[in-house]
RNA sequence: GGAAAGGUAGCUCAGCCGGUUAGAGCACGGCACUCAUAAUGCCGGGGUCGAGGGUUCGAGUCCCUCCCUUUCCA
């Protein structure tokens, strides 16, 4: 094993949920991780949620709750788009950790130390009516250009000239429409200028690999940048109030969310090798012995938007503060995804919405294969087609793909009863499928995963074309012809177990059908068993359906109207429930739950105040028990949860989830225990 | 305003350092086949490679100008 990568993508903001630019970032690392360990790489791949900063302090506050539990709600919807869309991340967390506290706070007491950082007195806005600074984004007012009413405080979206808000004309603040007053504050600053830092900066920048020559172009503009263009210092302090990391040594002051944000990759690599699961896959070092390695590979995948930060600051910021910090060995940039080439926006609900894609029971296999098949190693915008969707998965993965399997293995079940055998010898074969795993691992490597899928579709074709030429159909009719009828069928069954190896990375699910449905091994395919003949086989069970273009429509309909959080069925238990699908089940996620405090709430007939530990996080939960249940028997027993249920604010405070009961006629309500041997936090299925 | 990326068949895209009549998939038309959850195979129509200049024996591929799209400018 020659290197081990460190995977990230971009920390998602944790005010809101995934859309469809998050998931495409995820899928294309995902793809490209999955690669690295089929072909015997060890990857740890990490994410988390990036926590920090004043809007979602703001958005708490409109909510009446706290910044951590906003994050925390956020963050319990994570996993249902992760595992819907086959994402394998190793570990998830958060900036808002202890882990990133100390690192951040590490990192620049060393930068400080070097010399790099400094303070100095600064003017800005402040609503005195909140008594705190406002970012640009609060701040609206006249254009001083085009005297359009209602615009930013940097740049006016009606004639786009650029400015800063103290030119505004009557100023205002978003947050409470006071006149906003200038207000001197001690800011603490990255001396990015610093000729040391752009030496160094030029450095890395000329390392091929480190990123893309188009991202290193623009990064050398930045850094060579004259006059009004001229590359400044970065500003890191905020004041308080902010949700973010006290700076050490400075009361009052916060780092600003973008100087701790990328930290949070190293917080979750370090949360992983602590929480065992490194350990779990193999990784003996430890976090710093790995981090400084010889063999580590750090990698980044990150969207075009955010180049300026993991270019300049975040490289600077890891070589001056030193070992343990290593320096990123990649940063791939991509570009947004658009949907039938418009710009998805957030705002007005236009795009895709990856839940609502899993809710219709679409295949996320279907948009991993989309997706590869569209994307490049350059940093180009990609466009989600829905007519050109339907067509090329179809007929790419339906039509080209699966067909092989449907078309030869029954003719292998119901004449050789699921034995292959090679007449002809499989040398050539073994051969043929060599040069193709070859050239497709090169274009995987590359991040080309398009190329990588037209290379395996150009195979396909292949085997399809040899099968009719050797027309099996009416070899089965002949029984003097019954080696040819096995030979052809088992050619096509052996190229098939090539192809699901190379879709693999992209298919992980129909690749371990395959594996096991299939071919009955008791693993997952590898890159090695690409060229391996298959002996046999077990009855061939279909693999994919075809995109029903009513899905793809309902997908695409304007979103309906903001439905509330889905309200348990209000049906009594003698009412029949309506029949749900498994996918549809999948989503609620039950977990074991100790009970780790439970207490009556003062005023409450009928709740009980649940503190449940979920092995990597506890969750407040009012349960309606009271009745039934004394508060000090249950602490310490395990239950079963609902933990992405959405919070519901309650008279007496948040509830972040339901414990399950039984009741009826007879009696109740009967709390749900698990089996000895269960632990809080196993998902139950 | 400055900069970057892109503009190739109806759609989505490939065309590396310039080199024979510009390619693929899908869609479309015809034929064949019937093993395959209507899948597959063969044949075919369809492009002044954004526009205009230039370099060259030869340019989609290099240079200049312009137009359009998208994005970035902390």
């Amino acid at each position: 094993m020659s290197e081990t990568f460190f995977v990230t993508t971009a920390l998602p903001y944790a005010n809101g949920p995934f859309h469809i630019g998050h998931i495409m970032e995820y899928i294309q690392a995902d793809i490209w991780v999955r690669f690295e360990r089929l072909q015997g790489k060890r990857v740890h791949f990490v994410g988390a949620d990036d926590a920090h900063g004043a809007p979602i302090m703001l958005k708490a506050e409109a909510e009446h709750i706290t910044p951590e539990q906003l994050v925390a709600r956020i963050g319990a919807g994570r996993a249902r788009y992760l595992e819907g869309f086959h994402i394998g991340f190793d570990h998830w967390h958060s900036t808002h950790s202890p882990e990133n506290t100390a690192l951040s706070q590490d990192i620049y007491r060393r930068l400080k130390a070097a010399g790099l950082v400094y303070s100095k007195p600064i003017e800005q806005f402040f609503d005195p009516v909140k008594g705190m600074f406002l970012a640009d984004r609060y701040i609206k007012g006249e254009c001083p250009k085009c005297h359009a009413k209602d615009q930013y405080g940097d740049a006016c979206e009606v004639c786009g000239s650029v400015y800063a808000p103290t030119e505004l004309i009557a100023p205002y603040s978003a947050l409470t429409g006071a006149k906003p007053v200038l207000k001197s504050s001690e800011h603490f600053f990255f001396r990015l200028s610093d000729a040391r830092c752009v030496a160094f900066l030029h450095e890395w920048l000329a390392v091929a690999g480190h990123v893309q020559p188009q991202v290193a172009n623009k990064a050398r503009e930045w850094l060579a940048g004259k006059g009004e263009q001229a590359l400044g210092d970065w500003d890191i302090s905020r004041d308080a109030p902010y949700f973010g990391i006290p700076i050490p040594d400075a009361p009052g002051k916060f780092f600003y969310v973008w100087l701790d944000a990328p930290i949070g990759y190293l917080a979750a690599l370090k949360s992983y090798f602590e929480s065992g699961k490194a350990r779990a896959n193999g990784e003996l070092r430890s976090f710093e012995d790995f981090l400084t390695a010889p063999d580590t590979r750090q990698v980044h995948f990150i969207g075009k938007d955010i180049i300026y930060f993991h270019t300049l600051f975040w490289p600077a910021m890891l070589h001056f503060a030193g070992a343990p910090y290593r320096t990123p060995d990649n940063v791939h940039v991509h570009g947004f995804i658009t949907v039938s080439g418009a710009k998805m926006s957030k705002s007005r609900g236009t795009g895709i919405s990856p839940l609502r894609y899993l809710e219709l029971g679409m295949n996320p296999e279907w948009l991993r294969y989309y997706i590869a098949a569209k994307l490049n190693a350059n940093v180009e915008d990609l466009d989600f087609n829905p007519a050109d969707f339907l067509a090329r998965v179809n007929s790419d993965l339906i039509g080209k793909y699966v067909n092989i399997a449907s078309r030869a293995a029954p003719f292998i079940s119901r004449h050789f009863g699921g034995a292959i055998d090679y007449p002809g010898g499989t040398e050539a074969l073994t051969q043929r499928a060599r040069e193709v795993l070859e050239q497709v691992r090169a274009s995987y490597d590359a991040r080309e995963f398009g190329r990588a899928m037209r290379e395996i579709m150009a195979f396909a074709d292949r085997v399809n074309q040899e099968f009719d030429a050797r027309q099996p159909w009416v070899l089965a009719k002949d029984p003097a012809q019954r080696e040819a009828l096995q030979d052809s069928c088992a050619r096509a069954l052996y190229s098939f177990k090539t192809l699901t190896c190379l879709l693999a990375p992209v298919l992980p699910a129909v690749a371990e059908r395959v594996a096991r449905e299939l071919f009955g091994l008791d693993r997952a395919l590898t890159f090695a068993d690409a060229l391996e003949p298959p002996r046999r086989i077990e009855p061939y069970q279909h693999l994919m359906t075809r995109v029903d273009p009513k899905q793809l429509d309902a997908l695409l309909e304007p979103p309906a109207e903001p439905k509330p959080p889905a309200a348990a069925p209000a049906q009594s238990a003698a009412e029949a429930p309506a029949t749900l699908s498994l996918d549809a089940f999948k989503q609620v996620d039950l977990r074991v739950a100790r009970i780790a405090a439970a207490e009556a709430v003062a005023g409450a007939d009928k709740l009980l105040k649940l503190t449940l530990d979920l092995g990597t996080e506890t969750r407040t939960v009012f349960a309606g028990i009271k009745a039934a249940y004394d508060p000090a028997t249950l602490v310490g027993r395990l239950t079963v949860m609902v933990a992405n249920l959405a919070p519901r604010k309650m008279k007496f405070g948040l509830s972040e989830g339901m414990v399950l009961a039984a009741s009826g006629p007879q009696g109740g309500p009967f709390l749900l225990s698990p089996d000895a041997g269960a632990v809080p936090g196993m998902r139950i299925s």
